[in-house]
DNA sequence: GGTTCCGTTCGGTATTGCCGAACAGCGTTC
DNA sequence: GAACGCTGTTCGGCAATACCGAACGGAACC
């Protein structure tokens, strides 16, 4: 995913890092050498080259009787590196412990990149269900809770940018499509301080998420736990509500930032 | 770190990974370009389109005020999805989380790297001490124990290679430094099941673990509990052993491979 | 044994990534 | 205030180098 298809960038290293990604992107047995090389659309032998290159720096391994590539340990390395290194994924955690074991819901954290939500850290609930959330991508701020309690803290003006950028896509019947319903929900949050996500980015899900802020009182980013709709009723949403606004507070506290009063 | 210097490999893909390098071991502030390109002896210009090309990918990005670069979001992505990806690793969180809750340790499963281990995901106790266990990192095997573990699995001759090609470096006193010695203990570890590495990593420091086997019937890792000696008395160790052993089974049943019988 | 994939290696070509110089934006210092 | 040092950025020219295609060697399958 080359967000920004900016020209005179160095060509083998763009192809590397695409050729990383069809790898992350493949079926779990890995990809041979000649369906790269298809893929990529360039020779077998320029193909082996970058390969090697990444094997070699762990970024791609092979598979243990194939010769098929896979994701490598480098990834995983860079990966907590990153992770441990990020001040508000590493000071956070303990607090998303705590909200994960007291609702036993699934919480996680976004950064505010430029008003979009990307979600750093999780914690899965103990129960069975799994919900698919994958971390480091720039999401829709419109479909999950975290997004929505990130945007209620931009000017209406950046609100609109966002939406005229990358317009309000309807993942279920529920989603908010339409700009004056998104700016009655952001209101909503303004004034309670917490996000609602009913049922709008997956059907059955639930989630509910509150802003935390930098030393600077931005907002750097939301705390959303999200559960099944049928483990959540509806009177049990606002007291949830109010306990994740506390943990997002605490966490805006580890920050060094200034907790925000709410009229 | 490019673990083997092979030739034939594409410079500017060499290059660029290792500048990734760099800014993770970079401080937490972030590194200038300049400071970059006098680290990896090259021109700021080619330094700075490597650096552009990087950024497009979310490897890196620029910190928000001044022009220093920092991990981006891409290597949490990435990370995830190996994390998700790695049977290993998904199919052996519930039972680390469970060892965890019921032990108040850090756990941790590393995979069998050639022999060598490469622990792939960790569980945090709750407490809050915090041991440095950094991910996706071929260690040394002989002072962990899910590294002893591993190594138990393997045939005499393998260890004695294992310790020609990276030797027995002293972590603290109590470190195991000379092959004999080594080998007693492989022999106690091969009898009971689990291995034990009492202050042999650090100081003041017990890890316990014991290895797993996919349906090759071959050790495919081994999964360790961490924590402090002044918690874990003498008695406790044997115990907390055979739990460690269970959970090590249990794991082997998800990989689908055959509980090895102990005489 | 033939056929068809696979991965790997090797030179020749021209693409392309490198360098150094020059420019522009700040902050400090004199 | 102006000069300096440090940034990051851009541009053209040269040479290195990453590409390609062909050829090889091995495995699997018919």
């Amino acid at each position: 995913m080359p967000e920004k298809k900016n020209s005179s960038n160095i060509g083998s290293v763009t192809k590397a890092l695409n050729l990383v990604d069809l790898v992350m992107a493949g079926p779990n047995e890995g990809l041979t050498l000649s369906e790269i090389a298809r893929e990529m659309k360039s020779s077998k032998s320029a193909t082996h080259a970058t390969l090697r290159t990444l094997v070699d720096h762990n970024y791609l391994r092979m598979s243990e009787p194939g010769p098929r590539y896979l994701p490598g340990m480098a990834l995983i390395r860079l990966g907590d590196l990153a992770s441990a290194r990020d001040p508000i994924a590493s000071l956070s955690r303990s607090i998303m412990n705590e909200l994960s074991k007291k609702t036993g819901l699934t919480v996680r954290i976004a950064r505010n990149y430029d008003g979009y939500p990307v979600f750093i850290e999780r914690i899965d609930g103990p129960g069975v269900v799994r919900f698919f959330t994958p971390l480091g991508i720039r999401e829709l701020p419109h479909v999950s809770s975290a997004g929505k309690a990130i945007l209620a803290e931009l000017s209406d003006e950046r609100i609109r940018e966002i939406v005229e950028e990358s317009g309000l896509e309807a993942r279920t019947p529920k989603s908010i499509t339409t700009l004056p319903k998104l700016m009655a929900d952001i209101r909503k949050i303004r004034v309670r301080g917490y996000a609602v996500d009913d049922e709008e980015d997956a059907q059955g899900v639930v989630c509910i998420g509150a802003a935390f802020y930098d030393h600077f009182g931005q907002c750097a980013g939301g705390i959303s736990a999200t559960g099944l709709k049928s483990e959540l009723p509806i009177e049990e949403i606002a007291k949830l509500g109010i306990k994740i606004l506390k943990h997002a507070e605490a966490i805006t506290k580890k920050l060094g930032g200034k907790v925000k009063v709410r009229g």
